[in-house]
RNA sequence: GUGGGUGUAGCUCAGUGGUCAGAGCACCAGGUUGUGGCCCUGGGAGCCGGGUGUUCAAAUCACCUCACCCACCCCA
């Protein structure tokens, strides 16, 4: 019988992998608490019609990318591709703007994109999000970055550069998408990619950001985005960045960065890593001031970002052997029972270890205690049992004594 | 969706037509009749990813298929 395995792209998260996950999280909790962020816990599945009226339904992750099927009633459900459309969709249905003034919530979980799996990139992966609204201020801007890139040193990690950008407001991004067309209609279009020949029409914001050579050089002349901004966009940004310096967060405008999802506004950034492959970009985010609205609530702008967990991994270094305080080798039958009082003692008091449920030679079980990195081996046996003590063995030192079971948990404390 | 690479023991891999398929590490046991790390000895373990074909003979060659990895695309 062959056994059934797991599915493409979604993957088991276990030992070392799993503690640095519960390193990410239990650090987004206490960095994003500190700047009066509350947890918010969102479904994973939700209408389609969010997604798609949110991110754009001209978008890649909503034409293809999405995990998307009908429930047992006929209605279009989607396992969500990002945490913004549903934390928004929670904003107005909860009313959470109700207290007046910022909301500021964050969120971990899981995320579906149907995308073929590499480097930095599964069909299940994580993110850490955050999500602020009700203020247009270009200092929530830099404060929100601020919080990222504190989590980001928070975990340990230096070697990132930040990337800002302004895509420009409603008023202003049309302006430019209308220069950037006048550009391409004096271009040679034969000369671009295959993608971007294709691009030029539905997306051209895109050419922005090819890779290919070729198309970097040809639009090397193209109008920047920044020069095209309005004069409000413009001091917004200017704002932003005049933050970071005093903050003293390095930054690197590139006015090449485009994002994917349509509802940014304004400030975007990302955070970029050399040391991941491919999908160098481990956090990302923007203002969304006119999503809310769309969405059917009141008129509250708003700024998020979404780090993701997969390839923060990639950067951690492994967090080592899990170490206990002691495990208790039992050494004849008579003594179990006796053995499972004795441990559940010592864990009363806050210990932490284990103890074997089947015999085993004296030999493998010390061999097991040193493997689980036990500061202590307990030994019950025959000879204990009619002395009523506990044989304790200090195993980094391997000297041993003789103990009374209610000395144990001062002698654990050494 | 497209391209390239890789599938042999728990892990990393050797083995490119010919006895019953190998190594290192890991695991288990013994050497030490109640003691870990080092050393020595032994042991368990693999439909050689799956299928079809070529051949006297296939882990090895061909075709198909699946999975994983990397890249494109896109994004966290």
């Amino acid at each position: 019988m062959s056994s059934i395995g797991r599915i493409r792209g979604f993957s088991d998260i276990l030992g070392q992998e799993a503690r640095k996950f519960r390193f990410m999280e239990d650090r987004a909790h206490s960095v994003f608490s500190r700047y009066g962020f509350r947890e918010l816990r969102l479904p994973m599945l939700e209408h389609t019609e969010l997604f798609a009226r949110s991110i754009g339904s001209d978008t890649d992750v909503v034409q293809k990318e999405m995990f998307t099927f009908p429930d047992r009633k006929g209605r279009h459900l989607t396992l969500r591709p990002e945490a913004t459309a549903g934390a928004v969709r929670a904003y107005i249905e909860d009313k959470l703007y109700s207290g007046g003034g910022l909301t500021k919530l964050f969120t971990v979980g899981p995320m579906f994109r149907y995308e073929r799996p590499q480097k930095g990139r599964q069909r299940q992966f994580h993110q850490v999000n955050a999500e602020a609204f009700g203020s247009a201020s270009p200092l929530l801007d830099a404060e929100m970055i601020l919080m990222l890139w504190t989590y980001l040193r928070e975990l340990g990690l230096t070697d990132l550069t930040l990337q800002i950008n302004s895509l420009g407001c409603r008023e202003c991004q049309p302006v430019y998408a209308e220069r950037l067309q006048d550009y391409l209609a004096h271009t040679d279009r034969s000369r671009f990619c295959a993608d971007c020949q294709e691009r030029a029409q539905r997306n051209p914001f895109r050419l922005l950001d090819c890779k290919q050579s070729q198309c970097q050089e040809l639009m090397r002349g193209a109008p920047s985005m920044l020069d095209s901004v309005c004069s409000d966009c413009r001091s917004h940004l200017d704002t932003v960045l005049d933050s970071l310096q005093q903050l003293g967060i390095p930054y690197e405008v590139n006015s090449g960065l485009v994002r994917g999802l349509d509802y940014y506004q304004r400030t975007t950034f990302e955070i970029v890593s050399g040391a991941i492959g491919a999908q160098s970009s481990v956090a990302g985010g923007g203002r969304y001031d006119d999503l809310v609205r769309q969405l059917g609530g009141p008129d509250h702008p708003a700024i998020g970002f979404a780090c993701g967990m997969e390839r923060l991994s990639l950067l951690l270094e492994d967090p080592g052997p899990e170490v206990t305080d002691f495990y208790l080798a039992v050494l004849d039958p008579e003594g179990f029972s006796e053995g499972m009082r004795i441990c559940e003692e010592l864990r009363r008091k806050g210990w932490k270890g284990e103890m074997n449920q089947e015999t085993a030679s004296v030999k493998s079980q010390t061999r097991h205690a040193h493997r689980l990195g036990a500061r202590f081996c307990l030994f019950l046996g025959q000879e204990e049992l009619a002395r009523e003590s506990i044989t304790v063995k200090d195993m980094s030192s391997g000297q041993q004594s003789q103990c009374g079971k209610e000395h144990l948990p001062d002698m654990l404390r050494q």
